[in-house]
DNA sequence: AATTTTCTTGCACGCGCGTGCAAACCGGTG
DNA sequence: CACCGGTTTGCACGCGCGTGCAAGAAAATT
């Protein structure tokens, strides 16, 4: 029916369509899309509006097939809940798209599947692979670096030290050294630090960095608690266990949280479970900034991380071809509410 | 450097390599990775077991070239705000994996971009674009089945009666039916129900519904407030705004909200800005069960949609090459907890 | 044992486009 | 007018694999 129905061919419109349209090879055509292509203003502007009139855009299968680029790119992610991921999501595809590249989404929760996972994206000719994720062991680590096809492989909102790794993140020790100071200028001392799981290859430095500044500055080693993963029902529990029915002295006067997700679970849990006041009883701190840190009945006192600037400086090195691991850090800056 | 280390030959592995490993034609290798190939069990484990010798899988990209389909589907967004989208993401992105499919995700947040990144999308070769947003207008939606190279249009947990266009929702109606008089049967009688934006393409019918079965049920006209998106923090604002100040006999026994982002809003407000409790003095229900709805303090009563098994219902979908529009609908279920 | 029938395998061709090279073109100069 | 440097265009080849068809091998039938 549609075969012979060739008014508009919109059945596949190829270069080939273009070219017989604009009179000229279908090599012309294909530089006409190119940029900084050999070829003459005019003849571009020819063949554009050629291309235009008969609906064609250039299929980006066949063109990653032909050339060595694809201008796609796999994010791998395997914690969906933390409200951040959706930030750093929605981040990334923005900025990836306008700078013209796409985004596969890898969901690398299922432990077994991981590599399967991460093999499938490597099947479709990834300029890249970016890890936003937390459980990345250093089997998946070796397997992305392994896996053929993947050329680059980078670590987006945490640090590694891992080679043949680019990792672009914010700089903890700086921001957890602003926290600190910040913690200590409003006049808390007793604090107590809800930490998150301990991850291996790619590692946040903030209960570290927290815990060696306050006993330098204070010559105290402060309460440092755990939860075994970033999960703010998790937080509630732990932070219930470890403070309820404790004597006000016994208290901390703040809690320092490892992110937002850990910190809005430990403000639900002193206020409903031990019926006390944010901050005047106890204030808490998070990390990330999260949208919903800026709720009312949260007013979280957080670090916010650059990620748009990130998300920046992700498709600058994507466009250097150049293979050198520029691990970069950033800084971003401390976010003042009423929590703390 | 690495070209001449012919050891293992990492840097492009193709089916050629395979056929001379194995001691076949390039062609039977080919078989060997599809599924109801005619080619013999031995033969095929002959040649997996030299494609993992030498470390070989398909290369995806020539195959949709070489082939009419691609096994990739584009995965539209536009709002990246509510947690629920978190979970749809998870599930789908699992769901579609673990089936052979790849997920191209794309934000169409930003409007003036939107239809270009359909177009982008379109680009790839997709066999399907999979809409999970909340804006999509008419605009889009032509673009989206214009576009050349888009098979297949699928609205996933919103329903359209578009044409050309197929949507996996749950039923509003049964669904707002059920919650209707699970609030009756609670004995609530001054209920509000908290709508979200109308949109137009694709609706929820859930506003209607309860404000229709309410007046046949009780032959009151229940009292319905809106705001502008699903934010939260808008929530908690006409809450507060709406509410606050009322006299105690004005305020209602019951908040309907539209779904969990809207309900948790208006939880937050009416705790920290009326100091009333939830559900002593005003209850809550919530839609979609978001994970965040089971944390302690918010105990949300909501409805839980069947995110698992609509996605596999996606699958099939995809699967049928047959375009017929087959919409369907599924039953959820009540997630009775404290809040109403 | 000869001949069908059914499986299995090999192969030409094409999917749509990019790259490198050579031919063609253009305008300007001695 | 011939010559030359620079620009623009055309073209063979290949990217890696799937599909349809025909030849070959194996199994089943008489």
């Amino acid at each position: 029916m549609t075969e012979t129905d060739s008014s508009h061919a919109d059945q596949t419109v190829t270069a080939d369509d273009v070219a017989e349209a604009a009179g000229v090879s279908r090599w012309t055509v294909s530089r006409a899309f190119k940029k900084d292509a050999s070829i003459s203003p005019k003849t571009r502007a020819k063949v554009l509006a050629a291309a235009e009139a008969v609906g064609y855009l250039p299929d980006l299968q066949a063109a990653s097939l032909a050339s060595e680029r694809s201008n796609l790119v796999a994010l791998l992610i395997d914690d969906f809940n933390n409200p951040h991921k959706l930030v750093m999501l929605e981040r990334l595809t923005r900025v990836l798209r306008k700078n013209g590249w796409d985004t596969l989404l890898v969901n690398t929760l299922d432990g077994t599947e991981t590599n399967h996972a991460l093999l499938s994206a490597s099947q479709r000719r990834v300029d890249a692979a970016i890890l936003i994720g937390l459980q990345f062991s250093d089997a998946l680590l070796n397997a992305a670096t392994g896996a053929r096809r993947v050329k680059k492989l980078i670590i987006f909102a945490r640090s590694s030290e891992n080679a043949n790794t680019i990792s672009i993140s914010v700089d903890d020790r700086e921001a957890m050294r602003e926290m600190t100071a910040y913690v200590l200028s409003r006049g808390y001392r007793k604090p107590m630090f809800l930490a998150g799981p301990d991850t291996h290859s790619a590692h946040l430095r903030r209960k570290e960095t927290f815990v060696e500044l306050w006993q330098q500055e204070t010559g105290v080693q402060p309460e440092v608690i755990g939860v075994e993963s970033y999960d703010s029902n998790l937080a509630y529990g732990i932070a219930t266990q470890t403070l309820k029915g404790r004597a006000r002295a016994d208290l901390p006067d703040v809690l320092v949280c490892e992110n937002d997700a850990l910190a809005m679970g430990a403000i639900d849990a002193i206020r409903h479970e031990m019926n006390l006041r944010v901050p005047e009883d106890i204030a808490v701190t998070g990390f990330d900034d999260v949208p919903q840190a800026a709720r009312p009945n949260y007013q979280l006192t957080t670090y916010r991380q650059p990620i748009t600037r990130m998300a920046e400086r992700l498709v600058e090195i994507l466009q250097n071809a150049e293979n050198r691991d520029d691990n970069c850090s950033f800084l971003g800056e401390i976010v003042v509410r009423a929590s703390a």
